[in-house]
DNA sequence: ACGTGCGTGTTACTAGCGGTAACCCTAGTT
DNA sequence: AACTAGGGTTACCGCTAGTAACACGCACGT
């Protein structure tokens, strides 16, 4: 019943727990997503039953992976969201700071856009929706925020925001996805499409005579 | 060598083909992606060699059954968007046919946006980009073609059509997934709100006041 | 000094997966 | 009658996630 001692248990496990999670890190920057657990836990310089006390299952492992990568991509998405600039230069920048983040790890991006999805027992229930990656779900309740609390949207303003910062978010994902399989231009050059289209110039074009029918 | 008789092995493997797929339909409909070759060829009433002479492998079946699915979808997709109406109305009908598809048939859509990704062998390689899912993709390019055709977007236009494609498949893909888990809204406002950002209405919308810093 | 827990680690196992090799059996040809 | 060609099955491989059961070490109370 000692506090001292059980804290000192606690910040052993705790230390325990960051080298496992390091260890999978290593393993899932070289192996991708398909890592197993066998093979993590020979990174880490032990067996399986260690990594299943202290995450209970794969799942468990990979959201603990996956929160560590969320909070930081997280973070310096939000550096940019609030810097002091105007929209359109906030917007680039973070639109910026995503495609760089994605760029740079694109290992660690396929982990957290592919969580595992695996494991043959269980689900049978099927949790239709939700099934998204974690990441993209946070990312637009974090932009519907910041929409919410800068943008003055009239009634229903918060549905809209919300509807908005998914929106965008996976706009954002689709074409940083396809970008980075293609490479079709630079990365400045698809910040600026992609913060045409939110500004509206979809909208705006003309039509192309000489189209088919109309 | 009787083109004949070649005719009936075929059209009787092509039968086979098709009962085989209808059968693995019942078993994902009802099991979800995770649905395994043993289940499907149970239901099938064959065993699983039988799939793997007519697939190859997994990735395979789950291939021809997406491609069925994506056809299918991606068939009432371009009738909406070729619809004669304007473009706004166009638009609309495209996001509504698209999240009524999802709603009606989530387990569907589930498997289509997250196939199979399993397999303990082989993708050493890794395949960065591409692994987004193939009806992702293929909406895109569709979309972006139409894009290109029917509008003038001025130099560079080709890219910029790309862009706009694979985004706002992507803007479409997570507000319809997100909406599918919480139902926070009717179908048709969440096309209103989409529409609307589409329409610039994040550009055009004022600041609020009272914000932090500036 | 001596058990007695308790935390930490291992080995060895289960059940199920994707995938395949080998066999089998029936129909049609020569 | 003998032989071949497909369609089908059984039985297996190697792998996975996950777990039960056992073994060491170190602090404790008596």
């Amino acid at each position: 019943m000692d506090t001292t001692q059980r804290t000192d248990q606690q910040r052993s496990a705790d230390r325990r727990r960051r080298e496992l999670l390091e260890a999978a890190d290593r393993v899932v920057l070289r192996d991708g997503p398909q890592a197993s657990m066998n093979a993590i836990a020979a990174e880490a310089g032990i067996t399986k039953p260690i990594l299943y006390r202290h995450f209970g299952d794969k799942g468990g492992l990979y959201a603990a992976l996956a929160k560590r990568h969320t909070d930081a991509l997280l973070d310096s998405l939000r550096a940019a969201l609030d810097a002091p600039a105007d929209r359109r230069e906030r917007v680039e920048s973070t639109l910026d700071t995503y495609l760089a983040a994605i760029e740079a790890r694109p290992q660690v991006y396929r982990f957290l856009m592919h969580p595992a999805e695996g494991g043959q027992v269980g689900d049978q229930g099927f949790d239709v929706g939700k099934h998204s990656a974690p990441l993209l779900r946070r990312m637009g309740e974090e932009l519907a925020t910041v929409i919410e609390e800068r943008l003055d949207l009239g009634p229903g303003s918060q549905q809209l925001a919300r509807v908005w910062g998914h929106g965008i978010v996976g706009m954002m994902h689709a074409a940083g996805d396809w970008w980075l399989g293609e490479r079709p231009c630079s990365r400045a050059e698809l910040v600026r499409s992609l913060a045409d289209l939110l500004w509206g110039r979809l909208a705006a074009a003309g039509d192309k005579m000489g189209g088919p029918g109309f």
